[in-house]
DNA sequence: ACCTGAACACCGTTCAAGT
DNA sequence: ACCTGAACACCGTTCAAGT
């Protein structure tokens, strides 16, 4: 089959993909990726219908990378698995990684990347009616906070905003200045985002133990979010509530 | 003082906001503003120093929209204020909205939208050295979903994985097979939203009342995250714990 | 102080033409 | 089938000049 013509392609979105990196995503123009691969710009025209197909592409590229968990380990270690594998991306991208938020997510990587996530939230016990949208509200967070940090979204931190903080006074900026010298640490990353993983797995696992609070008086079942270790003693497909 | 010059900015600043609501954010160059504001390109540049500076004040005008509650509400009452009223902002300039996403936040208008957020979560209880991430956290939410909204990042919503999901096969897409049916039904993103504010607040609460699990034996106080119903009755300053 | 004209070094894409 | 050349209608920005 076009087997030359898929070499050709993904030779092409290599190219796209170290500009990006080299020189920054605005560098990435149809002439300068024609060079790099030793066409003229119009012979790219041939692979994709358009800069944003070829972008989806580079898209496509970048999410290939991103892990995809069997069901071998519990859905806990699932979960972290693909965002903690995510945000490594991200890392290792800088400079590509914001696409993903621009661009749709219909492409057939990203409904790849999506499985296992349903897989998980499903063996967590997560009402079928709520996968999806947990998924969107882990994703998010996960993206949000991988393409902040890389882009620098997150600014350094808190730092920089002390200058600003003294200039305002505290009749503009009242919790700022009830905070005070706590917003001059500087930030540790990757703690506090193993902090808010933490604390969704907190909430996947009350969504999947049917939400009760601690004053809901149920089965007692031992909680889930309690001492989950490895191996695979997540729940399979026998114990997935139906759809309603 | 300069306040002709200021008159001029915004009024730069409002065709721009005019200019990517009605033609999309590529539509914005310098040389359509200038013609919006009937000027030539080159004048622009005695206002803004390029043409990212001149994106900085769009995105400054855009969270300007954003609402501000002051401490009169419940600390509940305020982060649902801020959320709702920056998703709302969202609807309202959906074609700039995304700019947010993409611009580092440390422009003067985002610090004055995150105080009231700092000031929420420090009434909450949540301690000190937790609260910008908690509040990283939060608006990583907030923005990430309004941007996949507006931008159509989450596609529309499940529908369309159903061509893929059927082409693909229970082997590559389990989860989707597992899920079935109810991938194929219309998203309600109101409620969606919802129940993701509804999740963080429960998250905040726990976050704020020292984050017992439902197995630490600690003092007996009223759950947080239960039966939170409208009003006025969320604590106040006087009850948040010092920064530690 | 505020603005303009001309110019530079770029863009994505179309279209007719080559082999 | 795959590629090229020339052209169109754009970009952001610099620089010297005008009033």
């Amino acid at each position: 089959m076009g087997n030359v013509r898929q070499e050709r392609r993904s030779e092409i979105v290599e190219v796209a993909l170290r500009l990006s990196e080299e020189h920054g995503l605005p560098a990435v123009s149809m002439r300068a990726i024609a060079t790099g691969v030793g066409l003229t710009p119009m012979a790219l025209y041939g692979y994709f219908r358009s800069k944003d197909d070829l972008l989806d592409g580079l898209v496509g590229r970048v999410l290939a990378e991103v892990p995809r968990p069997g069901p071998a380990l519990g859905w806990r270690e699932r979960l972290l698995v693909c965002a903690r594998g995510a945000r490594e991306v991200a890392h290792r991208y800088p400079r590509t990684f914001p696409l993903l938020l621009t661009r749709p997510v219909v492409l057939p990587e990203a409904v790849r990347v999506v499985d296992p996530l349903y897989g998980a939230l499903l063996d967590a016990g997560v009402p079928g009616e709520q996968v999806a949208g947990l998924e969107r509200m882990f994703s998010t967070f996960v993206l949000g906070f991988a393409v902040s940090e890389v882009s620098g979204r997150f600014g350094e931190g808190n730092l920089g905003t002390r200058q600003r903080r003294e200039r305002a006074g505290p009749r503009e900026l009242p919790a700022h200045h009830r905070l005070g010298e706590v917003l001059d640490l500087p930030v540790d990353w990757d703690a506090e985002f193993e902090k808010g993983l933490e604390r969704l797995l907190e909430t996947v696992g009350r969504a999947g133990s049917g939400e009760r609070g601690p004053f809901t008086d149920g089965p007692d079942e031992p909680a889930v979010g309690e001492g989950e270790r490895g191996g695979t003693r997540g729940r399979t497909d026998s114990d997935a509530s139906p759809p309603a």
